[in-house]
This record gives structure tokens, sequence and C-alpha cells, in this order.
DNA sequence: AAAATATGTCAATATGGCTGACATAAAATC
DNA sequence: GATTTTATGTCAGCCATATTGACATATTTT
């Protein structure tokens, strides 16, 4: 599917700002003779905007991944249940959206490692809950570390230019972008309601 | 690498919204005893809103692609070089951050089956040119809709809630997102300065 | 003429998805 | 209490897409 960014082994390369010289584009696509961004356009450069945010924004961790030959796979499902300590594994399966036997096989790995430490549900004896080692808890923030930085980053530098509610809005179109069976899902761990209590429902 | 979304072969699933009832979760994070958002909490949700945003997003276009047997590393080399025309294949890996070999096999298919056409360069006559072809364009354009109107959508209803600007603080966050190197690569063909010539240099 | 560049291609490998089938323990239901 | 359902794990194989390294060709630059 579309315009996922891929993974990038060994982050090499770098190159040095292509000529870029087009010849004859033929057909300009619409309506900009002059200076007006039509709809479609705007919205293109929407999508695009999202695969360069996304592409650049996942390239942070990788480098610090290699050291431990860890993929994203692993990123993730760190990330996640440092996120959700005590998450089981059908519900990170619900979060990550792979099958069982993908998961298994990182989650083996981080567990073997001793990243990730499972504990059998005391409700229900059938559930392994995931939490992370004091080790899992000091890689995940050493993984998040720069992914913060830049986001801190960006909602300064944006703020700035646009206003101090920049990050409100940012947040809101983000959100909005979910499919609608995810708002409530996202939304719950989310800021919006700061009051609102955080990945549980007493 | 990090919180990158999944591929997701056949478009299966779709749970229905599991229980969530965590039992103890050990320590929850920092410092938000009543409705205080720390900084890293605030963040670290930001990272989130990225991958799920991201996720929803790319997920649009699975089903069309899966009809004409091809992948996501095919609707990104259509989406760039429909957005590009005549772009060369230096460009385009630069885009993508992928090998040369990498990108061979799906470009192969493309013009093989008739999405994609070269031309020599005139100036540089090594140079291969890419273009969508008129089925290409066509494809390219029904990949794009369910994607288009997902923007169209967020940006309509957070705009609605968060002043008309929204779109604008949206765009310079996600630009702000992207590493400074990349930066002018990508302004270039936004809608920023509306009357810049767009992806050349004469 | 020699070197550098743009592209293509062969071959081997790794990662991280997928499917299907089956196994176990615990919980829920009849 | 027996049966069924659920949560999880696991084996085995497949596929898409990325990687590396090496080398070939045509063309441009030096």
């Amino acid at each position: 599917m579309p315009i996922a960014t891929p993974v990038k082994k060994h982050v090499t390369k770098e190159t040095p700002a292509p000529e870029r010289a087009r010849e004859t584009a033929p057909a300009e696509k619409g309506a900009d003779a002059a200076g007006e961004a039509d709809d479609a356009t705007r919205l293109v450069e929407a999508i695009e905007l999202l695969f360069f945010a996304y592409r650049d924004f996942i390239s942070d961790p990788d480098a610090l991944l290699a050291e431990y030959d860890f993929g994203r796979a692993h990123h993730r499902v760190i990330h996640f249940v440092g996120r959700n300590p005590g998450i089981t594994v059908a519900e990170l399966l619900d979060i990550l959206r792979i099958t069982k036997q993908s998961l298994a096989r990182v989650l083996k790995q981080l567990i073997e490692r001793g990243f990730v430490a499972q504990e059998t549900g005391r409700k229900d004896r059938r559930q392994r809950l995931l939490y992370l080692t004091e080790a899992g808890r000091d890689l995940n923030d050493r993984l998040a570390a720069p992914q913060r930085e830049r986001v801190a980053r960006a909602l300064l530098e944006a703020g700035a230019e646009a206003g101090s509610d920049a990050e409100d809005a940012w947040r809101k179109v983000m959100l909005a972008l979910l499919n609608k069976e995810n708002r409530s899902e996202v939304e719950d761990r989310l800021a919006d309601g700061r009051d609102r209590p955080k990945g549980r429902k007493p």
C-alpha cells in the first residue's frame, strides 16, 4: 500500500542534493497558471507532507536499533508495551494490526533478551500481561528521545510562526485523519481531555 | 526502525473493540496525578498520533492495489512519478530512499504493464526520464482519491473546531518535522510560496 | 584517452509481513 | 461436570520488499 516508508537497513547514503532539472514535464497538473493552489493540489501536497514527515520521523531511532540487532517491529512492541504496561497480547495485536505469528517472533526475542517480561493475568490466567523490564524502559527511552526532540522542535518552530495554538490545531488534524473506529481508542490515551484517566476503564 | 506501520496483506480482520481493562499498570508514567500533561507525555502522544494517523492513512488504497497485484512500493513509485513527470531514476531513488535494485524490480513491473513510460533524456542521454502513461495517471488518481478525501475531511473537521488556519498550522508543523536537509527539497513543491514554480529550477 | 556518471542487472540474504494447522490451558457455558 | 470458547503459543512455508556486492553498458566529463 501507499506511500509507506521503507526500512533502510544500514543507515548509509545521504546523497548530496540532486540537480533536479526537469526538461519538459507534460502538463503541470491543473489550474496553477499564476499562483492558485487548487484543492486537489493542496490535498496531494498534504499527502506528501505525511509521507516525508513520517519518513524522516521514523528514521531517527534506526541507528540505535541496529546496535541491538533490532528492527522497527521491535521498536513498535517496546513502545506500546511501554505505553501500556500490563497490556495483553490480544490488545497489542489490535494496536499493531499484525498476526500473532508475526508478533510472536519479535516478542520472543524481546523476552529472551530481557527487554520485556510476561506475567500471568490474575483475573484471567490465560492472559500474558506484558511489561518492560528495567532494560526495556531504558531502551524505550533512548529510542524515544530523538523523536521527542524532533516533535518538540517542530512544534516550537511552527508555533512561533503560526501562533501558539499550532500544537492544538496540529493534534486535531492528526486525530481527524484516523478512521472513525479508531478515534476513541486513540483519544483515550490522548491529552485532549486531560482529566480523563488513561488506558483504563475501571 | 520505529513505529513504521506494517503492510497488511489481505485486508482482513477488523476486531470488535477489545475489553481494555488493565489490572495494575505499575507506575503511570510521571506527573499526571490529577490533570497535568507534562511535556514528555505530550510529546509521546504526538509520536503516537503520527503512528496512528499514518497507519490509517496508508491503509486506504490497499484494496485497490491488491486488484492489480501491486504493493506499496508500486504506489510510491506511481505517486512520485506522477508528481514529477520526467523525473530521473536517481532523483526517484533519492526521494524513496531505497536502493536502485529495489526500485528496479517494481519499476520494471510498472513499465512492463504499461503504467510507467521511459524516455531517454535529451540533454543527458544516459538518463531515463520517467512518466506515467494514461493508464498510470488513471491508477494514480484512483489511488489518491481516498487519501485526498481523508485529508480533506480531516482538515475540515479540525478546522471547524480549531479555526480556519488549522490547515496552515498543520502544514507548518509537518514541514518542521522534516530533517533540515530535506526541507527545501520538499518546500519546493509545496504551496507555501504559491508563486514559486514547482519541481524545476530553470 | 581516461575517468566519472547514470543506469541496469545478477546473485545472495534478511526482515517482517502472511496463511494454515494444530496444541494447550483456562474460562465460560450448557 | 462435560463441552465449547477464548487467549496464547508454535510449526512450517510463502511472499514482498528491502539489503549488499559485483559487474556491465552507454554516455558525459575531464
